[in-house]
This record gives C-alpha cells, structure tokens and sequence, in this order.
DNA sequence: TCCTGGCACTCAATGACCGCGAGTGCCAAT
DNA sequence: ATTGGCACTCGCGGTCATTGAGTGCCAGGA
C-alpha cells in the first residue's frame, strides 16, 4: 500500500516527554491513556480531515492508514480520543473531527515542520531575488507568502524601534519650512515637515552634521536619550528651531512605532468559503483591523522561531475557525519583525509551517545584504 | 400615503431630450415605447429592488407607489420594458429584476445625486480633519468612504506624473552611495538609493543646485524633456555619476507613475454575499490586482466628475454583478487622481454617487489647504 | 386607444415522507 | 486487549403534493 503522506511526515511519536516538558493533557491519569496507537489514529484523523475536508470514520481510517488492527478498536480509540477532547462527532452518527485541542497535540507532537519542494525554494529565489527596496521586498513577500501556501498572508514591516539610524537628513523646502527625512539601516525611509523659524544654510548644515554624528549607527530606542540635551550646544536665539526640528524627529519614532503590516491573498479565503460559510464576515472584518493583525502577529520572538496560534487560541471570536502561523524575522539573528500566514484550522499545518519558516529565513537573508 | 423616496430623489422624468442629447436606447422608435409612466414603472423596480433585494412584482408596486393605474397595465409597461431589456424575469412566474441597461437608465435619467445628511457630512470632517500628512489623508478617506458607504472604497494616490517638482535632495550616505529623494507639490516622497562614483561634497551641493534650479516647480511629466542635455553642463569626469542620478530621477518618475491604489471595506463585501454567492471569489481576486484596480478607476477625467461603470460595463467578467462609481479629485479644480466605491449592481446609486462626490470634493479642498 | 378585471397557467419554494448508507456503541467471543 | 457481529442513529438526497406569487392574455368598458 502506498503512502506517501506517511513516509513525507514521518516523526518519532515519543512514549514519554523529554526532560522538562509535560505532555499536553488535564492530569497524568489522561497522558496514560494516551498510548501510542492512540496519538497515531489523531494523526491519521488529522491528516485525512485536512485533506478530504469530511469526517472521517473508524472503517475509511483502516483502510487509507495500515493501522494493523480492526475498524472496532479504532472506535475504542475515538471514543477515548473524543472524551480527552481532541475529536468531536458534528452528529451521532458521523465521522470525527479533530477539535482545537486535537491540532494542537497535532502540532507538537505528531507533526514536523516539512521541507520545501525544490520547485518552491526555485519560487522564492525567484520571487524575492528581484526587489530592489524595502517596499518591495515586503509586497514581494506578502504575495509570495499567499501563493505558496495559498492562504491569507501577514507580513510587518521592519520595526523601526528595532533597527538603526543610518543617516538623518534636514532639507530646507523654504526658509522657515525644512523636510527631516529618517533612513534606518534596514531601508526603512520616513520623512515629516518642520516649520521653524528661519534658519541660516550653514546652521541647518552644522545642525545636521552635529545630528548624526550624535545618532547615526544608533538604535532608534536609544535616540530619545541621546538627543535629550542636543540643543544646549547651540546659541540661543537658534534653540526654538533646534527644539522643533527634535520633537519632530522624535514624533517620526514614535509615531511610526505603530508598525504596518501589509496583507495579501485575501482571495484565497474564497475557497474555502464552503469550510465556514457564516464566519467569512468576520474574518474579512478581523483582517481589516491593523490591530488585530499585530496582535495575531503577536510579540516578537526569536528568528525563525515558529508560533502556531489554532482556532480560540487567536484570542478573537471572528477567527475561532482560522489559524495562524508565524515567524520572526531579521537580518543577523535579530528579529526585526514578525510575518505569516492566517488560514482554516483545517489547514496542512506541517506545509504552512515549513513555508513560513522558509520564507521568513530568505526575507532575513535578503536584509542582511542590503 | 406616505412616499418618503419618492420626496427625497424627485427629478425630471423629461419627455423630450434636451437639445444635444439623445435618449438611452438603440432607436428612436424605441425611445417612442419609453412613455412618462414606464419610465416611472422602471424607476420604482429599481428603487424596490435595491431596498428589499427581492424580484418586485406588478401587485407589490402599485401598492408602495401610487403609480394610479392598476396592476394589470403594470404589467403591460413591464412586458415592454423587458422587450427593450430594461427588466428581466429570473423565471417565468416571478417579479422582475433590473438589467444592467435598466440601472444605466436609472443613473442616467431617473435619479439624481442624493446630498448627503449633515450627519455624514460631519463625519466627513471629523474624519478627515485630522490627517497630517498624504498617506494619512488617504487611509483616512479609504476608510471614511468605506463607513459611509457600507462598500468597498478604493482611493489612488495623487499622480506623480500630473504633480509637480517641489524639491530634489541628494544625500551622501557614503561616498559612493547618494540617497535622491523627490518631494512633489502633492506631498508625495519618493527616494531611491544610487551607487556613483566618489563625488566631492561640494560637487554634490552645486549638483543639487542646478538640479533644483533647473526642474523644480515644472510637472513632473516634462521633468525627461528638461533634463535631457543637463550632464553636458559637467566637466568630463563627473558625467557618469550625474548620468546615473538623472537616470535614477527618471527611473522614480516612470515607476511610480504605475500609481499606488489603497482599498479598504473588504468586509462590506460579506454582507451581500447572499446576493451573488459564487462570484465572491472572483471579485476578491479582482480586487487583488492593482491592474484591475488602476483600470476600474479609469481614465482620469474632471474633478468631481462621477463616472459610474454598472455590471458588465466594469469589463471584467468576475465584476459582472458588482458597479463602481468613481470621481477624481484634485487641487485647484486640477484632478490628480481618482477615488470610488465598488458594490453590487443593485447599489444605491443616488446615494453612493453623493458619498463618493462629496468626499472627492472634500479631499480636494484638503489638498489645497497643504 | 388605452385601461381594467378576470382567468387560466407556470413554476420556485416549502414541507412531509422515505429509503439509503455511513458510522456508531455495545457485547459476547477469542 | 482485540475483534466480529449487530442493532441503532441520523444526515442526506430524492420524490411528491401543495401553495402562492406572479404572469400573459383577452374581452369588455371609458
């Protein structure tokens, strides 16, 4: 018999925890229940669900997975399964489906993270290998990110808090109007107009001299104390300008510290319309929220650190049927920003994984040579 | 009885085109079947039709307007109009539906632009008010169009190439890297890093200077012309480095021309997803694509001039059921781009072309005011 | 000539009914 | 502990009759 999920996916399905770790569950009493065969029918389940989209019953189980024993003693195991609470039963006499919880032991413990196909690394080399800015980069990814794994995608842009001044630029528009433009070290390019009272060219030239040799190479988190008394070296009469042209810079990192975030694929959403077909609204309602994408987004973490948030988990009664997967990213092992992608809880968790993982290692490479 | 629709849109049913005009329809002996009454008939298809979503009848509406007649020559007007393709049955025994040659009538002859409340017309400043700069002014109107219209809004970023030139910067960020940033009289900033050979300090200042001298305050589509002998004021040395910067102008200039477009409102859609059920996908994908997006804004045309597309007239297959209605806006009664709203074809148009012309004009006055 | 009431007709929608079959839980046997 | 057997549940899909909104047509009347 063939099975070429099976051989893809193959993990060490553990009889105990590591050192450390405690299994999901209530109460040791349930994890004893959970022998080996058990957590290899959720498996099965989980798999066949995600693929066929249909409850899936104790005889087509046997059959699509070499179980090795009878359709009746699956049953026992569903029915313990269904009392732990990781499958559930739409009605009395349907197939299972896994819960919220299901996915989750799923997703830590029977699943790994799969590889690329090398026609999709091809696709990301592709795809991404061509920007030429930051902007560009970002929307590259973000449409990346939707076709591949065929969902809705979540990229933020570089945080400012987290990156460096590269340089600051004062550019005089007329005598008392003057253009401050931010470049950070990660490409990021902000700029906001100052009305100050005028100001000599040879003042604004030793002004922005004296302003990057104090922050240029600096954290953005760091500038606010280190410009604290920048306009005691100037002369007087010049202090309200200086003033102005500093709360106008520090107004940029502030401000811009509400990060954006750039969605894309929200047609993909269409497909599986049938999946949820009331919750659509809500979802789209939810996408729309900038703050609800950063929190989906969550804190950052590590590079590469993958996060898995199913169903409740998303903190959002309009995404209790989706989940979401993301990953830091960053240039030189820091991370910069967060990225990932929203889909069905239904969704091919070991896939989606590994493309997020992927995309966000590439994206973190990429800024690293710019 | 009481006919609160009928006192708020009255309009002209005119039984002779002005001079200079013709009348909707194929021929004149057409025109000639397109009485007072039936004009009067279609019009209230389309009134009831947009308000109860529901396939209106010859009963129902002699009931909700005193139309004076009875059903029966209701009827009569309705096989007519359905001859001449303004109406269509779903199936034999129901009411009747407007065709996109019915909605194209209506907008065209049978309704007028309805004002907006002074509730809407206090949100509209209250929301706009606020905004500091270009990219705020825009998501707040994408945002604002959206909410009032209960649709989705799309607003184009104002044309780089209908602007103007205010200032050119070039900063060095090392000695052979220059940052050239390009602020137009709209608001928009544009930058783009070049890699030259080393250029002295000074030759950079007298660069700038020239350039400045020599392109600000022009349009930013003759900008190619004037700038076309400029590296032969040079000494021999420096032409390539003044190449590359002029190149790299035009490079920001031609690219960004592909204007930006920012949409917003993509839950509305769900809410009439009753309403066409299969076609929710292809308007998403639709909506995806910056392409479409460009085309269905269309050609730029006048300041405040309301462009409404019904149906098929949209030229895109997967919009076949959805209209938009469009407007450009500008500054100095000069339109730099355009704004609108896409909903289904059985919108409400009188309102939807208030909202979506009083926020055009109101953006406009806000560009003034920069 | 235009309008109207009447009448027969059409057909989508609704709901009751029913058989099928996938799937279950339980139990006795191994 | 596993298994085959068996009775049971219940959603799904099909058929069928009913209903009622809506129509087209026609003959009579202003």
């Amino acid at each position: 018999m063939i099975r070429p999920l099976q051989e893809r996916e193959v993990v060490d399905v553990r009889e105990e925890p590591r050192p450390g770790e405690t299994w999901p569950g209530d109460s040791r009493g349930e994890d004893a229940r959970l022998d080996r065969r058990r957590l290899e029918v959720l498996r099965a389940i989980v798999q066949d669900y995600v693929s066929t989209q249909e409850p899936v019953g104790s005889k087509a189980l046997v059959e699509r997975h070499n179980l090795g024993v009878s359709p009746a003693t699956i049953r026992n195991d569903m029915a313990a399964l269904e009392e732990d609470g990781y499958i559930h039963q739409p009605h009395t006499s349907a197939g299972r489906v896994p819960t919220d919880k299901g996915y989750r032991l799923f997703v830590d413990r029977l699943s790994s993270v799969k590889p690329l196909s090398s026609a999709e690394r091809n696709a990301i080399h592709a795809f991404l290998g061509g920007a030429v800015d930051l902007d560009d980069v970002v929307y590259r990814t973000v449409r990346l990110l939707a076709q591949i794994t065929r969902q809705v995608a979540v990229v933020q842009y570089p945080s400012l808090s987290r990156s460096a001044v590269r340089h600051v630029e004062l550019v005089a528009i007329t005598p008392s109007r003057v253009m401050l433009v931010l470049i950070t070290d990660t490409g990021r390019v902000e700029q906001r107009f100052v009305e100050t009272i005028p100001l000599g060219e040879s003042t604004l030239a030793d002004l922005r001299a004296r302003l990057n040799a104090l922050i240029v190479g600096h954290r953005l988190a760091d500038v606010p104390g280190r410009v604290e008394d920048f306009a005691e070296q100037f002369v007087h009469e010049d202090r309200p300008a200086v003033d102005a042209l500093v709360a106008a810079l520090l107004e940029v990192i502030v401000e811009q510290r509400e990060e954006r975030v750039v969605l894309g694929g929200t047609a993909n959403l269409a497909r599986f319309r049938q999946d949820f077909p009331d919750t659509i609204g809500p979802v789209l309602e939810a996408l729309e929220e900038q703050m609800v994408l950063l929190k989906l987004l969550g804190e950052t973490t590590g590079p590469s650190t993958l996060t898995v948030r199913i169903g409740h988990e998303t903190g959002y009664e309009g995404l209790s049927s989706t989940s979401v997967v993301t990953s830091g990213y960053g240039r030189d092992g820091d991370t910069v920003a967060q990225l990932g992608v929203l889909g069905p809880t239904r969704m091919d968790y070991p896939g989606t994984m590994g493309a997020v993982s992927a995309v966000a290692r590439y994206v973190g490479r990429i800024l690293d040579q710019a």
